[in-house]
DNA sequence: CGCCAGGCCTTAC
DNA sequence: GTAAGGCATGGC
């Protein structure tokens, strides 16, 4: 076992585990109270990762974050939790923006994730019609079911799946554990990827609109959930995923981004979010929009 | 009970 | 290319 710490002064602009770990983007991690996703912090709990094969568990301090792990967790927390962006420069650098100053000054600390993009791929098509907690119940209850189990600190952890254990699940043992209608994409998917047919990766050569046209290959996978792995798993930072709070905050904020279709839209939001860092402020104005902590008023 | 949740698929035009 | 309807499940 190895332990570690990382400061808070190394971290350009701050960082916040809580909020950036409990926003809706990453549905990899477990929380040793089992209260993720509650809406509420515990000081005293662990954030929790199984990841390539290794198991990280990690808790905010006074003085920044302290870690555990059957590795060297440092690299891994600075990858996936993207602990080396200039935060402060995102900021500063954002467009003056009413909802988005709000949001940005609201949230400070919330950084994007990293993580890898078959598990991506599949917890966004998890994502459809669901609230957040319940695509994590769904990601944590696959990885039960078919990962792989790592044992650490006396506790039993599980991967994500590879594609090839995914690809081994059946439609009924998947609608069995509740994926409901997404039972028969998650599937297919998988098989896909474990097939060789394609793989998520691949899109990470692309321009950005070609990257996205790309994932829709994949069965369950539209330009909504392919904007999610290009922003959350591929480092496409420009990506503006158009969910149904990105569509409210364009019918109440950004009448003038709606262009009729997906792909004009995001282009004319993704230019009002700043361009290549609209990924960031698309997180800060759905977490801010979904909590409920706007008192921007709305335009007209 | 009805409504909604980080939408997508199929079908019809 | 766009529009309408169906789709599982659980929390409120």
């Amino acid at each position: 076992m190895e332990t570690g710490s990382i400061s808070n002064d190394e971290l350009v602009g701050g960082f916040d585990a809580f909020l950036t770990i409990e926003s809706g983007q990453t549905y990899r991690w477990t929380r040793s109270d089992g209260a993720i996703y509650a809406g509420r912090q515990n000081p005293d709990a662990w954030y929790e990762l199984a990841i390539d094969g290794e198991v990280v568990r990690a808790r905010p301090t006074e003085t920044g974050l302290k870690w555990r792990s059957t590795t060297d967790a440092d690299p891994i927390l600075r990858r996936r939790l993207r602990l080396d962006d200039d935060l402060e420069r995102i900021v500063a650098a954002a467009p003056d923006d009413p909802l988005l100053q709000e949001a940005y000054a609201a949230h400070r600390g919330l950084r994007l994730v990293t993580d890898p993009p078959f598990g991506t791929l599949i917890a966004f098509i998890c994502s459809s019609q669901m609230r957040v907690e319940r695509i994590h119940r769904m990601v944590t209850t696959l990885a039960r079911e078919y990962g792989t189990e790592l044992e650490f600190d006396g506790h039993t952890y599980y991967d994500f799946p590879t594609p090839e254990q995914l690809a081994t699940a059946t439609e009924a043992e998947l609608r069995d554990l509740g994926l409901g209608y997404r039972a028969p994409y998650v599937v297919e998917t998988a098989r896909m990827v474990a097939d060789g047919v394609a793989h998520p990766e691949d899109a990470r050569e692309l321009p950005y609109e070609e990257a996205r046209e790309y994932l829709t290959r994949f069965v369950g996978v539209g330009d909504k959930v392919a904007d999610c792995v290009l922003l959350f798993s591929l480092g496409f930072d420009e990506a503006v995923p158009l969910d149904t709070w990105i569509k409210t905050a364009i019918a109440d904020y950004y009448p003038d981004c709606d262009r009729g279709n997906y792909a004009k839209t995001s282009r004319a939001i993704r230019e009002r979010f700043g361009g290549t860092d609209a990924g960031y402020a698309q997180t800060y104005v759905f977490h801010h929009l979904r909590t409920g902590a706007a008192t921007t008023e709305p335009v007209e």
